[in-house]
DNA sequence: AATCCACCGGAATTTAGGGCAC
DNA sequence: GTGCCCTAAATTCCGGTGGATT
């Protein structure tokens, strides 16, 4: 948290006034902190791999690949964010006499594929986050955008291009990113981040660095950093902090849903003190091998809003897809036909953000048996957040 | 006016299980 | 008892529409 932030937040909050919650955006699990506790040799890794930069060369592609929760999106924003601070580019600079002519300047983009999900939103982002001026996001073709990206880094401008979250049910593999923007100019660099390696013969083209999940008490510092901004002192034991971690095994995502869970229950209730029964709570709303509220929230507005009333469903109004379709297009919230929301739902369980259970028991009548849908995400973290984010 | 992408709605297809005839 | 057919629900697929821009 910046400190003009907390600054704010002391100030908003008014007096001494002991609270549990402090900030509860603290514990958020899909927002990344400045300085990312505990990836130093991750961060050297990449950083080695971009050093041609500091030369005013341009690195070859390269991929970064690890489990979910381990920090990879963490480092990258960071090190982009300060990368694109530090390194001068064309635009940040006044051009001025001392400027050596020639000299390659580059400039560096952050691109999060689930907000980018087709070529077309690829350049569009890349082209948007290079330009000053905002780039029409319609009426304009893929074929338009390549141009004006070309244009943007031809003669001595060069640009390093971060693609995170590739490989996901909603995004494209990690070549795919790499193609389409080397299809646009031969001065682009491409760093792709996802969960897996690239397979086969492209594992061997492409440089990788692998980011292993967190070490125990490497999360557990991860954890007592992110407490200690959002919620009180001593709110939460360092017995429980680790019991969370070990039970997250180095995925901090999870780790912070649950604690964000927990912490939700225990304020609600007046509690002051996160004890374990809150904590186990938060655990057990995390699904085994769930999906990321990051992939949650990075979907159109239209799915939060079904999302936002599926999770309020209880169990008879979930008994089949049909049955939460019917529920979800009674919310007054939802707008969408029940075709749509019904096909919407398929759509979230091909994604893995639903999870769709097949009942054993209930066989009532002829017919195709009802599948169960349920939410693959901590629906305590969710609700928590889809209120004050989105 | 023409072009372009994203989003929607509904139609078309597939499927699992029970009923019925043999 | 076995196998085919029927039903209703589950699941998938595609063409139309909208809003924005040049």
């Amino acid at each position: 948290m910046r400190l003009e932030d907390r600054i704010t937040r002391r100030r908003q909050r008014g007096g001494t006034r002991r609270r549990l919650v402090r900030d509860l955006s603290a514990l958020d699990p899909t927002a990344h902190p400045d300085e990312p506790t505990g990836r130093g040799p991750t961060l050297e890794r990449i950083l080695d791999h971009l050093d041609p930069i500091f030369d005013g060369d341009l690195p070859p592609n390269a991929h970064i690949y690890g489990p979910k929760g381990a920090g990879k999106s963490a480092v990258v924003t960071t090190l982009f964010e300060h990368l694109s601070r530090v390194v001068p580019s064309q635009q940040s600079v006044i051009y001025t006499t001392t400027r050596t002519a020639g000299a390659p300047t580059t400039s560096f983009a952050y691109i999060d594929a689930r907000d980018a999900s087709t070529e077309f939103a690829l350049l569009h982002a890349t082209l948007d986050a290079l330009s000053e001026e905002s780039i029409p996001s319609q009426g304009v073709g893929v074929e338009a955008l390549r141009d004006r990206l070309a244009r943007r880094v031809s003669y001595d401008e060069r640009a390093v291009v971060a693609v995170d979250h590739v490989g996901e049910p909603e995004t494209y593999e990690a070549m795919t990113a790499i193609e389409a923007l080397e299809a646009v100019s031969p001065n682009f660099s491409v760093l792709t981040v996802g969960r897996t390696p690239l397979d086969g013969e492209t594992a061997e083209r492409i440089q990788s660095v692998s980011v292993p999940k967190y070490e125990r008490h490497s999360l557990v510092d991860i954890l007592v950093a992110r407490a200690s901004d959002g919620v009180a002192r001593n709110a939460l034991t360092h017995e429980v902090t680790s019991n969370v971690a070990a039970w997250a095994d180095g995925d901090a995502h999870d780790a912070l849903s649950a604690l964000y869970g927990a912490t939700t229950l225990a304020a609600t209730d007046g509690a002051d003190t996160i004890g374990a029964e809150y904590v186990d709570a938060g655990m057990d709303a995390v699904p085994e091998d769930g999906c990321s509220l990051g992939r949650v929230f990075a979907l159109p507005d239209s799915r939060h809003h079904v999302l936002r009333a599926f999770v309020e469903l209880d169990d008879e109004d979930t008994a089949s897809v049909s049955a939460a379709t019917e529920a979800i297009a009674s919310t007054p919230t939802v707008s969408l036909s029940e075709a749509t929301i019904r096909r919407v739902l398929y759509e979230l369980s091909d994604l893995g953000i639903v999870r769709r259970v097949s009942e054993r028991d209930s066989t009532d009548g002829p017919g195709r048996p009802a599948t169960r849908p349920i939410p693959n995400f901590s629906t305590l973290a969710f609700r928590g957040l889809i209120d004050t984010n989105h």
